[in-house]
DNA sequence: TGTCACTACTCAATCGATTAAGCATACGAA
DNA sequence: TTCGTATGCTTAATCGATTGAGTAGTGACA
């Protein structure tokens, strides 16, 4: 079995030596600062070039500059996680900004919130990252005040409005429900349905609560609202009870994309047809609504530019760049494939 | 605005001062090393249990005693990413297994394979991580050589015979194959096509080779073999192409599920049943596949417990534990979900 | 000629954990 | 009594980058 003999990793003595002056000359020299002369200067600089040197993190952490490290938390069971094409999306919008920036992603992937805490208490004590991304945001979150008191730098990723004070980015869910309703009048409907997701999101209650509002302006009666857990088998469930009641509604809006096909699928099944005798509509987009027949119409959002925007509000955070604002950055689009018509008569 | 007073994160000096013995003395106390009372040791472990100490990362890699911490860098466009299910589920599995023994996974997402190889040695130059996982195993993959001669720890996710002599976890296509055109064999199938994958990946090669081989054993004549990019218009485009030949297959295997979606949405489309009068299996399965109509076979494959083993192996790898071998781990097993069915007459 | 200001450096300490080496103290054996 | 020697510590150096505190050397100016 051949040895093998890892190349040495070049450290700043090592330039300082090949180019004949002190450590603490390097490194000015390489961050840029003042103290030594421009000819110096380049010549630290070509060398460093030349030996391929790269700062080490690990002692730029213990020196206390920071671990140029970012972490995300997912707290899902690992089967769940393959089929929801959000956080796939949503960290390549990260990466796409950090990395510009030198900065890596750290991934944890956690059954329950408890150990969602923990990790974030542990990396905040190894000094392991310089700030995190939260995300599933819920109502009265315990997550929260906990991260406040320890004091790890955050972005928020949901409603700004119920983030207990921290910077937050969110999409802005009454634009898209006021979006969806519109079309969903102009197409002569007066009956909808809601179908919401998990009562405990902070998102759930501001889309039936923007859906009630648009609702009310519009003229259109928001005839039922349902929580689901996401599952196709929720909307398939949800789908049958809403057409076996009384005055059933002629569209249906649903918080996430698979409880959509399920739904298209149960109406189908049943010989009702969508979107002749009803409209679907789903909130989050995905490849997903693109393979289902008749393709599922959506509220679509740009998920790796929100990624981008969590990124780049958490970077200033952690630089601490002057006062960091939360905003609503993302804005769903409706984009019709097939699943909305004309309300039957 | 309220100040923000992070609380201070215990180092082992002070676990020292509280316990009123050195820094050296706690650090043997803690690590399990003699060179303390049995007395001393106690007390010194109940204070930093108090005190709730973390080790720093930051110190320990400082000292070459290792980061705790993987790299996964994962090569492809943001956008395709989403619909993937694949890198979800693998990253899931690695979580499992690495955050019980406190190593953390470092995630990047990059557009092409020279930016990844990039990353990996701005990795090992800055320390960041102990070692890597390589996944999309290419034919005469040039970076291989480049990781050996970096010296970064490894473990190839791809076929052993094809890692270069790095340590590999592969998936046994072979038996995959075999069981796939038995249960074809069974049904009465003659005549089937393979609609692989990009021709530059191993296991496109290596599930040819095994179907060609099994097919060859069964009396099974594999009447083409297509190249796709693994998208949905790969599938329906290649579906009517073989359709439209002379003489076309009564079943067809697909490399991934996209593109045997896109086949099943072809014939359906032309008024081919399937299964009635063709048959479509997918080799990759996802959940996907039970969303379409009719649910779509597929060579199921445990992804989570396949990313499980490739973390355990790297991290013998990183820990040196002896030799480690290459393993053939993940073996898929045919899911039928209704697009099977006897050969046509 | 003295001194003040400035440039371009070097020196040394620091971050937190580890570990080889050193140093008391106690105990047992001769 | 005295010499090992084992035990239980402490000390100090180390990893790599940073930075405040010096310190030579140069030039200007009164």
């Amino acid at each position: 079995m051949a040895m093998r003999k890892p190349p040495s990793r070049p450290t700043i003595a090592e330039i300082a030596k090949q180019s004949g002056v002190s450590a603490g000359a390097v490194s000015y020299a390489l961050n840029g600062r003042p103290g030594v002369s421009d000819e110096t200067r380049k010549r630290i600089l070509e060398v460093a070039r030349e030996v391929g040197w790269v700062p080490s993190t690990a002692a730029r952490a213990l020196r206390g500059g920071g671990t140029a490290t970012l972490g995300l938390v997912i707290t899902r069971e690992p089967d769940v996680l393959g089929i929801e094409p959000f956080f796939m999306s949503f960290v390549a919008g990260i990466e796409k900004v950090i990395s510009a920036r030198g900065y890596a992603l750290l991934l944890q992937v956690t059954p329950d919130p408890e150990r969602e805490l923990q990790t974030y208490r542990e990396w905040w004590s190894a000094r392991r990252v310089d700030g995190i991304f939260v995300t599933d945001l819920a109502i009265d979150d315990q997550r929260l005040p906990i991260i406040n008191e320890i004091g790890l730098p955050v972005v928020v990723v949901g409603d700004p409005a119920f983030s207990d004070g921290l910077p937050a980015v969110g999409s802005d869910d009454a634009a898209a429900a006021n979006a969806a309703m519109e079309r969903l009048a102009e197409l002569g409907h007066k009956r909808v349905a809601h179908i919401a997701g998990p009562e405990r999101f902070v998102h759930t209650h501001v889309r039936s609560d923007a859906m009630a509002r648009a609702g009310e302006r519009l003229g259109i009666q928001v005839v039922a609202e349902v929580n689901t857990d996401y599952s196709v088998a929720a909307g398939t469930a949800a789908c049958h009870q809403l057409l076996d009641g009384a005055n059933p509604p002629t569209a249906m809006v649903f918080d996430n994309d698979l409880t959509a096909i399920g739904a298209v699928r149960a109406a189908t099944g049943r010989g009702v047809e969508v979107p002749g005798q009803l409209s679907v509509l789903a909130w989050d987009d995905s490849p997903l609504c693109e393979l289902t027949v008749p393709a599922l119409s959506a509220l679509s959002r740009d998920v790796s530019a929100y990624g981008a925007d969590a990124a780049t509000m958490l970077l200033n955070v952690v630089n601490g760049s002057a006062e960091v604002k939360s905003v609503r950055s993302s804005v769903a689009r409706l984009v019709d494939r097939g699943t909305l018509g004309p309300a039957p008569r």
